[in-house]
DNA sequence: ACCTAGTACCTTGTCTCACAAGGTACTAGG
DNA sequence: CCTAGTACCTTGTGAGACAAGGTACTAGGT
């Protein structure tokens, strides 16, 4: 990447891990390194977050009730910890999903000229 | 506001302000406290922005070539600090165009449900 | 038997930054 | 004269994104 927009996509993406995250694990139960690559397919690529970023957002997720996990084991591997959402997640959800249909509506109209007022 | 979910609005609009402040740049040079009453108004309100927020931004833009200032006097008024956009600034904007719309595209895909693969 | 790569979880330390809260200075209206 | 509005700014605090590291297991290659 060339000097100086390294935090392009670093900066934008701020702020939609947590509704990202909650929009997957309200479809099905998942664990963390399932949404560290299911995130970048899913979004096209758009959302990239690190292990760094996830885990400790999940258990910041998990302290304010948003999710619950269990650890599950399949097979001799290893358990694995699965998220599932909870009926305070889903009001989150649905508040951060409005949320971002009004900044996205916003932001379109923003770059199409609207600033003439 | 309900306790814990005041930060809806703070942690979505992260990153989207130096792309909103440059495309009302773009359109005709800004001071500051114009860029703080307009964002809300031009962005339906989904972008709001604080004084000690801003400025600091600006300042930071600045530095990195996107923006010029000059201080300009109309009347007996105290001089404003217009900003206007640099060509490093249009090509930023661009970039963080671009980035915008697949980021919103590929939010808006995983939102619908995108998620199975 | 060894080594590497992949899966899967985690933490610590650093640095950036959004905001609250304060400050300055001028103008206009009551 | 006092308040509200305009207009610029700073410092301090706290949150959090990431780099870099760690642990532990499995599977495949040589």
């Amino acid at each position: 990447m060339a000097p100086g927009e390294e935090g392009i996509q670093r900066e934008l993406s701020r702020g939609t891990m947590e509704l990202a995250v909650l929009a997957l694990i309200d479809a099905r139960k998942r664990y963390g390194y399932d949404l560290l690559t299911s995130l970048g397919s899913a979004s096209n690529g758009s959302i990239a977050i690190k292990e760094g970023t996830l885990y400790p957002a999940l258990h910041r997720m998990e302290d304010a009730g948003y999710i619950t996990a269990s650890w599950e084991a399949e097979g001799r591997a290893a358990p694995r910890k699965y998220y599932s959402i909870t009926d305070g997640g889903k009001a989150r959800l649905e508040a951060l999903r409005t949320e971002w249909r009004r900044l996205a509506s916003g932001m379109e109209r923003l770059l199409n000229g609207g600033a003439e007022s």
